[in-house]
DNA sequence: GCGACGTTTGCAACCTGTTTGCAAACGACT
DNA sequence: AGTCGTTTGCAAACAGGTTGCAAACGTCGC
């Protein structure tokens, strides 16, 4: 592959600081350290949002296939380094899971300009709970979004008061 | 149009029962009541859970186009008769909205055999109004759908003891 | 009833996000 | 260095959804 990394930066990349957790977990999947599986990491890493698979395409320059970032995501999501998010625009996001944290959270979406911010609120636990007993369901898990208009966008549309 | 209801059904379906509201608010929005948007309404209203387009196109048989289906559930859910729902499968899916109902509810869904139930719960009010104005958001909206296992699946995937 | 006019339909082509088959390239281990 | 399973690029395939267009239809005024 045409890497980079080798080039341009630290040539002692493989042996450097996210090698702890990521080699540890990329071992236990049987999975390799590669120049796309890094530099994925390392964009999301630099990003605080979720980020949508073209996006990291995009950051990545032409350092891999659009179908490796795609791969790549669904690994990384299998292994639990990554977390996928669906803000019912038919766009998967993805954002880095920090370590060792379960990081269950969700997100408020300006519906005009996409803005994102991060909410800790989240569905009560025990109202889940008996809801799921309730039901007869078990491993229950929700996806919960929170969409409007952020304050930039209504000051946008406000009309100007003479 | 081919429409089988003058042939298969009562003829006079034009001047029925559903007519009362439906008319009212396509009227309103200066749109036609159409062999189409009828028989969709009618398949619908016939189906306990959300529908997803090739879905209510089958239970039409070939009685219109997808495409027509599709651009028939976007005007009907502009004109607020039908509620869209996404479970993140990629694919929307519709329910029919009770007359003179917000009938805002979420969903359980199983994640082996995708039963679905309609659930009550839902996200405490004044908490996503705090949330919103701690971000100075309007408008605000939610997405919440629940995901687990159900008895049913539970059942099939237990082991037997003997 | 009948015609005019805007709406809707079927069809086929298209778009976008995502997936896949395959041969070549690569990473880890001996 | 050699081996073997994993990963990659590429191009083609999918799937859900959308759109342009001409023909068909529903509504409304006469």
């Amino acid at each position: 592959m045409n890497n980079p990394c080798s080039q341009h930066q630290h040539p002692h990349r493989l042996v450097q600081q996210p090698l702890t957790e990521l080699t540890a977990k990329l071992r236990q999947h049987s999975r390799k350290i590669t120049g796309p599986r890094q530099a994925i990491l390392d964009v999301l890493r630099r990003h605080q949002n979720p980020m949508a698979n073209r996006e990291i395409h995009a950051a990545l320059g032409q350092e891999c296939d659009l179908a490796t970032v795609y791969r790549n995501l669904h690994t990384l999501e299998d292994m639990g380094l990554v977390r996928r998010f669906d803000f019912g625009d038919g766009t998967a996001r993805f954002e880095l899971v920090p370590e060792g944290d379960d990081g269950h959270h969700h997100h408020l979406i300006c519906t005009r300009c996409s803005r994102i911010v991060e909410i800790d609120e989240c569905f009560p636990v025990e109202v889940e709970q008996a809801l799921a007993r309730r039901h007869g369901f078990t491993e229950i898990t929700h996806k919960l979004e929170f969409f409007g208009v952020c304050a930039q966008c209504q000051a946008k549309s406000a009309p100007a008061v003479p």
